[in-house]
RNA sequence: GCCCCUGUGGCGCAAUGGUAGCGCAUUCGAUUUGUAAUCGAAAGGUUAGGGGUUCGAGUCCCCUCUGGGGCUCCA
C-alpha cells in the first residue's frame, strides 16, 4: 500500500528521481556515441532511462561481446570526462530525416511522432540524437556510471521485427550511490529463491521431468501445506465454499467456456480417450460453473462463492520459465463468486479485504495495485462494464488503496483489479486479481431466480489472491531470504545435545515441544556444539536449543535465536510460551 | 519462439589440444566438545547428450537438451 511518507521526503525523492532520469538519459546518450565510434554501420533504435538505469538498442552486425561492453564504458568514460555539453535544437520534420537518413530505426520514429509535436535534437561533441530530453547540461554531470549487461530486444518489442542488441546500463549521482545499488544487486542475487530453494532443500526442477515443471521437497512441502492450511481456514471463514475439481475435461466444455477458441495457444495438446478429446485444464473456471450448474439458484443462495486451490497446466514458451515464478504447471489459489448487481461492490470490497488481510499475513506491505478497463475488443454489454468498473473503482476509494489506471487493459471479458508484489531483484510478481468476466456466464447461460420469480444472469467475478502457490512461495522466499517467521519455518526448532550422554533428556525436550504442536529436529550427529550451530544458522532455524550437563541437571534449556544469538537458559515450558506468542 | 551467454562428482569451482583436480556436502573411524566450520580416511565423474576435426578433445566445429540474462506474454 503507498501510503503518504510526508512532503518534505517526497520532494526529495521526486528531485533525486528527476535527477537520476536525466543523467541515466545523458548516459544512454554518451552510450549510443561510443559504440557509434567502435561500430560505426550501428543503427540506433531508442535509448530511454528507466527504472533503475538505462539502456540503449542497435542494430549491429555481430552482437557485443563483454570485451565490446569494456571498451565502450572506456570510451564514455572518456566523454564523460571531455566535459561535453548538451545541446538542445528544435528542427523540421525534413530536416530530421535529413540528418538521420542514414538511420532507418530513427526515421521510423520521425513518422510515427505526429505532425503537431515539435521533433528535436541533443547534441554533445560530434554526436546527436532525436530526442525530447531533458538531459543534463554537461557530460560530466554523470559522476558515477556501469554498464551491466548485453540482451537480445525485439525492434519495439514486435517479435516479427528484427532482434537488436540491448546494453543495459545504470548511473547514479555520486559513488556511493552505485556502489549501494551494485550491492543491492547482489543481496538481491543471494535472496534468489533458486539458489535458496536448492540450499534449504525446499523445491527442485529437473531436466527428466521437463521445463517449468516442480518438485516440492519435504522442507518446502510442510510450508506448503501451511500455507493452504492457512488458506483454507480463512476462505471458510470468509464464506467460501471449496470445492476440488479434475486435471482433464472434454473438448467440449473447453468449447463452451471458449477456451479453445481463445486460449488454445496456452492449451496443451489434447489426449484420446473413448474416441473423445480431453485437455488438460488451463484454468478452472469451467469447472466451477458446472458445480453452479448442477442445480438451481435462488437469490438467497447469493453470493455464492466457490474456491479450490486448482492445479492447471499451461503452455510457456521455452524462454520464459523462471525458477517458481513462471511455470508451466502450477496451482492457483482459486475462486468465483456469482452474485446479484446489488453485491458487486462489497463482494469485490471483500475480496481487497481478504487479499489484504492474508497478504499482511505473510509479512507483505508493499503493493502496486492497478485498474484495467474496457479494451476495444470487448464482449458484455456496456452497461454492465460500466457497473464493474466503477464498483471496482469504488472499492479501491473506500478503501483509499491508491492505484494505476491501465486504459484499456481488462481482458475482452470484464475489467479487473491487480496486485503485484515486488521481488528482490525488484521485478514485479502478479499474484493477486480481481476480474469480472461477462463472457463465461452467457456462454453457459448460468442463472438465479430472482425474488420476482424472474430467471437472471449473475455476475461472475474470477479471483485469485496469492495467484499460484509457486510464484507466491518464491516471492515469500525472496522476502524472508529464507529466514521464514516462526509460524512457516519448516524445522522450528533444533535441539544440539552437547555429549552423547544428553540425547535421552534432548528427546524428552522434543517430545514436549512436538506435544505442543511444534516441529523440531535432534542434531544427534558427531559434530561439535559450534558446527551444528552454524548449520542450523545456515539452514535459517528459528530457535536451536543447546543442551548439556547444566541444562540436564536442571531440567532446563539454553535456547539460541537465529536473529538475535544466545537467550540464555529458560524452561521448556518458557520457551513455548515465548513461541506461542511469537505465532500469534 | 527469438538474441546472447552457459553446462566438469549432490553443490561451488579448477584444469597452455596431452594422466580430470580442489573445497563443501556424503560415508566410515577417532574425538564427547558450551553459542557460527575438530582431525583422519574412503567413496563419488563415459566432463549434459549425439556427431565431427585431430595421433590425441573437458578444451576446437555442428546438432539436440538444460540452465541464465533479456524481448514478447502472463498466475
Amino acid at each position: 500500500m503507498m501510503l503518504d511518507h510526508g512532503t518534505l521526503e517526497q520532494d526529495h525523492n521526486n528531485q533525486t528521481d528527476i535527477l537520476r532520469h536525466k543523467m541515466r538519459h545523458s548516459a544512454a546518450h554518451i552510450m549510443a556515441d561510443a559504440v557509434l565510434q567502435l561500430f560505426p554501420q550501428a543503427k540506433m533504435g531508442i535509448g530511454p532511462p528507466t527504472q533503475d538505469g538505462f539502456y540503449y538498442d542497435f542494430d549491429v552486425p555481430q552482437p557485443f561481446t563483454p570485451d565490446d561492453l569494456i571498451q565502450i564504458e572506456e570510451l564514455m568514460n572518456k566523454t564523460i570526462s571531455q566535459n561535453q555539453p548538451f545541446i538542445r535544437k528544435e528542427l523540421t520534420r525534413d530536416e530530421a530525416k535529413l540528418l538521420f537518413a542514414d538511420q532507418p530505426y530513427k526515421l521510423e520514429i520521425i513518422e510515427a511522432i505526429p505532425d503537431a509535436e515539435t521533433l528535436s535534437i541533443y547534441s554533445h561533441g560530434n554526436f546527436t540524437d532525436l530526442c525530447q530530453g531533458p538531459h543534463v547540461e554537461n557530460s560530466s554531470d554523470i559522476p558515477a556510471m556501469k554498464l551491466l549487461n548485453i540482451a537480445g530486444a525485439y525492434w519495439r518489442g514486435d517479435e516479427s521485427r528484427p532482434m537488436l542488441q540491448r546494453i543495459y546500463g545504470t548511473a547514479f549521482e555520486n559513488q556511493e550511490a552505485l556502489e549501494d545499488h551494485l550491492e543491492k544487486l547482489e543481496e538481491a542475487l543471494r535472496r534468489d529463491h533458486r539458489t535458496i530453494g536448492r540450499d534449504l532443500g525446499l523445491f527442485s526442477a529437473h531436466e527428466e521431468i521437463g521445463p517449468g515443471l516442480i518438485v516440492w521437497h519435504p522442507k518446502g512441502g510442510i510450508l506448503r501445506s501451511l500455507i493452504e492450511d492457512y488458506w483454507r481456514d480463512i476462505h471458510y471463514r470468509h464464506g467460501y465454499n471449496i470445492v476440488y475439481s479434475p486435471h482433464i475435461g472434454k473438448s467440449n466444455l473447453w468449447e463452451t467456456s471458449g477456451h479453445l477458441g481463445f486460449y488454445k495457444e496456452n492449451m496443451y495438446a489434447p489426449m484420446e480417450i473413448d474416441d473423445q478429446e480431453y485437455f488438460l485444464k488451463p484454468m478452472n473456471c469451467p469447472f466451477h460453473i458446472m458445480i453452479y450448474r448442477s442445480g438451481l439458484h435462488s437469490y438467497r443462495e447469493l453470493p455464492l462463492r466457490i474456491g479450490e486451490l486448482g492445479t492447471v497446466y499451461r503452455y510457456e514458451r521455452s524462454g520464459v520459465m523462471h525458477g517458481l515464478m513462471r511455470v508451466r504447471g502450477f496451482t492457483q489459489d482459486d475462486a468465483h463468486i456469482f452474485c446479484m448487481p446489488d453485491q458487486v461492490e462489497s463482494e469485490v470490497g471483500g475480496v481487497l479485504d481478504l487479499t489484504f488481510e492474508i497478504l499482511n499475513a505473510f509479512g507483505f506491505k508493499d503493493y502496486q495495485i492497478s485498474l484495467s478497463t474496457r479494451p476495444e475488443k470487448y464482449v458484455g454489454e456496456l452497461s454492465l462494464w460500466d457497473h464493474a468498473t466503477s464498483s471496482l473503482e469504488s472499492a479501491l476509494q473506500s478503501r483509499g488503496l491508491e492505484h494505476d489506471i491501465d486504459e484499456g487493459g481488462g481482458a475482452f471479458y470484464g475489467p479487473k483489479i491487480d496486485i503485484k508484489i515486488k521481488d528482490a531483484l525488484d521485478r514485479e510478481w502478479q499474484c493477486s486479481t480481481v476480474q469480472f468476466d461477462f463472457n463465461l456466464p452467457e456462454r453457459f447461460d448460468l442463472t438465479f431466480q430472482d425474488s420476482d420469480g424472474e430467471r437472471r444472469r449473475p455476475y461472475m467475478v474470477h479471483r485469485a489472491i496469492l495467484g499460484s502457490l509457486e510464484r507466491f512461495f518464491g516471492v515469500l522466499i525472496e522476502h524472508y531470504a529464507g529466514a521464514f517467521p516462526l509460524w512457516l519455518a519448516p524445522n522450528q526448532v533444533t535441539i544440539i545435545p552437547i555429549a552423547d550422554r544428553h540425547y535421552d533428556y534432548c528427546e524428552s525436550v522434543r517430545d514436549t515441544l512436538s506435544n505442543s504442536g511444534f516441529r523440531v529436529e535432534i542434531d544427534n550427529r558427531g559434530e561439535r556444539m559450534n558446527q551444528k550451530i552454524r548449520q542450523a544458522q545456515m539452514q535459517k532455524v528459528p530457535y536451536m536449543l543447546v543442551i548439556g550437563d547444566r541444562e540436564q541437571e536442571n531440567q532446563m534449556i539454553s535456547a539460541r535465536s537465529r536473529e538475535s544469538g544466545d537467550l540464555g537458559s529458560m524452561s521448556v515450558h518458557d520457551l513455548i510460551s515465548k513461541m506461542q506468542s511469537e505465532i500469534k
